[in-house]
DNA sequence: AACGATATCGCAAACGTTTGCGTAAAAAAA
DNA sequence: TTTTTTTACGCAAACGTTTGCGATATCGTT
C-alpha cells in the first residue's frame, strides 16, 4: 500500500477549483466567498488534510525546527536538559531533532551536518568529549545559524552558552570535604580538554589552596566512567589506604568507586568521604545517599533555549553573545561527615 | 545576518551552466563532460555545497526519516531502545526524530501528528501509560505509514511488535521469589489498561498458582513510580509488617520501597525480599543489589528498527504482521535470598 | 447605457531538486 | 558531402505550498 496524504491540489481537483483558492480559504483569506470557503474546509476536514511541513519550510525557508547535538541521551543530566529544551520549543510551536555524539567527534560532524541538511532553524550543542577540532561549528557559525552550547562549550567560538559553575561547584564540595576532616582527597576527573573538566579540577585545587592543604599529584587522575572505575580497580584499592575522601567528576564514577570501596571493607563515610557532581537520581536511592552537587538540567535546557529562541525572532538586535551561569547547589548527604569546624 | 546555504541554481548562477547540469555533475551522470563535471564538483566543494534535505525529500516523496514516539527518555530503559533503533538507522542512511509522549495521550497525539506532518517514512512507537483511545495510529495504519510498537504496544491494531515476555518474566521472577521462602508478596503493579501491566500480574498470580500460594487481594496494589512510593508510604509501612516480598513492575519503584522499608529498620532480604524488572542500572549500584529482570533495550531498538526497515525496503511482500518476543533474563541478586529448595 | 468599484477566483513564479525529453553541435559513418 | 550517431547540455514539469498580480464577473452609480 502506497502512503499517500492528502495536499492541497488534491483537494483543488476534487473540488474543481485552484490551488491558491484552496490555500487561501483554508487559512480565511478575505478573498474568498463564504460558500466556496465552506466548502473547502468541510472537504479538508473529511479528507483529515494537513500541509506538508517539508513544502512549507522549503517554501518558507524557515523550518521551525531546531537541531540538538548531545553526548548520550542515556545520562539523566543531558535527558532532563532535553526535556527543558522541547518544553519550550514546544509552547512557541519548535519541533526538535536530537541527535547523539556518543562522545565521538566523527558522529558529532555527521549529526550537525546532516542537522543543516535539514535546515534547523538553529542548534543547541554541547560538545563531545573527544572533540578536539571545532570547524564543524565553525562553518555553522559562519553561516549565520544561531547556535547556543550548554554544559561543555566551545570557548573558542563567540556564541551564547549556558553554564554550570563548575569551579565554584567543585570549590564549594571540596571545601565542603575538607571542612569535614578530609586532607588527602582523591579526585577523578575527566578529558583535560573538557572545558569543564579544567574548572572542575581547578576548582578542587583552589580550595585545597583555600584551606592550606597542599595538593598531591598522585591524587588526581582521569577516570569519570563507572567502566573505568572497574578498569582501574585495583590501582584505586592500593591508593584508597592513602586517601580520606573522594571528590568524583559524576555520581556514576562516584558511586562505582564507593561499591567498590565497599567491598573493600572500608566505611563510607567514616573511612572514606565521597562526593560526586550532578545530583544524579542514584544520589538519592544508594544507600548511604551521595553527597553531591545539584546541576539544574532541566533550567538550563529551558533557558538554552529561551537564548536561542530570541535569536530566532529579533534576528537582528543581538550582537554581543550571552553566557549564563547556573550555580550548582551543595547536597550534603550521607557520603561525607557532618562539618568538623566551621 | 541571514543564513542562506547555497543552492544548486547558486552554483548553476555563478557557473552560467543550467541546474540540471549541475545536478547530474554531481552525481556522475555520464551525459556531462569531465571538463564540466570537474569545474562543477570543484566549485560546489569550495562553497561546501550541500543538498537541501527538505527539497529532495519533497521531490522524492521519501523522507528517509522516521519517527519515534516514546514515554519519557529520562528512563534508561527507554534511551537504550532509542539507541538500538538510532544505530541501525544510521547505518542504513535513516535519521529519526524522537518526541515524548510525557505519558499523556493528548501530547501523544499532537507528536504523532507532527510526525506525519514531516513526512516521516515510518513510525516507531511506545504508548504512553493514559493511551486509551487509538484513533491517531488507526490513521496512521489506515494511511498505509509502516509502524512498529515497542513495549507498550498496540494490540487494537494489527502491526509489527517488539516486546518482552512479560508474563513469563513476571512469573519466573515470582516463582524466585517463592522458592526463596516468600508467601505473602506484595505486588506494586502498573495501570491495568496497560498490556504489560496486566500481564505482568497474570504473570505473578500464575506463579502464586503454579506454587499453590493463595493470592492476597489486597497485596496487589497499583503503584509505579518512586513518587507514588512515597506518596502511600504509610500505607507500604503498614502493610510491610504483613509481608515477606515485594515484586514491583520496575526497578526504581522496588528500590523507592526498599528505601522506605529499611528506614523502617526492615532488614533485605532477611525481612522482606525485593524484586523489580528491568535491570535499570540502578539495579547494580545499590546496595544490596537488587534482583530483576533483564530486559534487553538495546537489542529491541535494533530488532523494531529492523521490522520496519524490511517494511519500508519490500514494501509490498509482507502481509502478516510480526511479533518479536525478547524473554528476560532472572538477575538474581542481593535483594533476595538464596533457594530454600529446588 | 456606460462606467468604475468590488468580489472572487486563477495563473504563474518561487523554494531546491530530479529527470524525461528535446536539441544543438560535434563526431562518425555513409 | 550528406546522413547518422553520439556528446553535452538546457527546458520544463513535478513534489506541496504561498502569494503578487491579473482576470473575470457582478454590482452599484450616474
Amino acid at each position: 500500500m502506497k502512503a499517500h496524504l492528502t495536499s492541497i491540489n488534491d483537494i483543488a481537483k476534487a473540488l474543481g477549483v485552484s490551488a491558491s483558492t484552496v490555500s487561501r480559504a483554508l487559512k480565511d483569506h478575505p478573498d474568498i466567498s463564504e460558500a466556496t470557503r465552506e466548502k473547502i474546509k468541510a472537504f479538508a476536514e473529511k479528507v483529515n488534510y494537513r500541509p506538508n511541513a517539508l513544502a512549507l519550510s522549503l517554501k518558507k525557508q524557515v523550518s521551525r525546527t531546531i537541531g540538538i547535538v548531545v553526548p548520550e541521551i542515556v545520562h539523566h543530566f543531558f535527558s532532563s536538559i532535553i526535556s527543558g529544551i522541547e518544553d519550550i520549543a514546544y509552547s512557541k510551536g519548535y519541533r526538535v531533532m536530537i541527535c547523539q555524539s556518543n562522545e565521538d567527534l566523527a558522529r558529532e560532524q555527521m549529526n550537525v551536518q546532516a542537522l543543516l541538511d535539514h535546515r534547523v532553524d538553529g542548534l543547541l550543542v554541547c560538545l563531545s568529549k573527544s572533540t578536539n577540532d571545532f570547524n564543524h561549528f565553525l562553518s555553522v557559525y559562519r553561516s549565520g545559524i544561531p547556535m547556543v552550547f550548554f554544559d561543555r562549550v566551545c570557548k573558542e567560538i563567540d556564541t551564547d552558552r549556558v553554564i554550570t559553575d563548575d569551579f565554584n561547584g567543585a570549590r564549594l564540595i571540596t571545601s565542603h570535604l575538607i571542612n569535614s576532616g578530609c586532607r588527602r582527597i582523591l579526585h577523578l576527573g575527566t578529558h583535560p580538554q573538557l572545558h569543564i573538566g579544567q574548572e572542575r579540577l581547578q576548582g578542587y585545587l583552589q580550595a585545597l589552596n583555600d584551606h592550606k592543604v597542599t595538593p598531591i599529584p598522585e591524587l588526581i587522575l582521569r577516570c569519570d566512567t563507572p567502566a573505568e572505575v572497574h578498569a582501574r580497580k585495583d590501582e584505586l584499592v592500593k591508593l584508597a589506604k592513602s586517601i580520606d575522601g573522594i571528590f568524583a567528576v559524576n555520581d556514576s564514577t562516584a558511586v562505582a568507586a564507593m561499591q567498590i570501596l565497599r567491598n573493600e571493607g572500608f566505611s563510607i563515610p567514616r573511612d572514606i568521604s565521597i562526593a560526586g557532581f550532578g545530583d544524579d537520581p542514584i544520589a538519592d536511592m544508594i544507600d548511604p545517599q551521595l553527597t553531591t552537587l545539584e546541576q539544574q538540567g532541566y533550567q538550563m535546557g529551558q533557558e538554552a533555549m529561551n537564548l536561542l529562541l530570541e535569536r530566532l525572532i529579533d534576528k537582528q538586535d543581538i550582537t554581543e553573545s550571552r553566557v549564563k551561569i547556573f550555580q550548582p547547589e551543595l547536597k550534603i548527604r550521607k557520603t561525607t561527615r557532618a562539618m568538623a569546624m566551621k
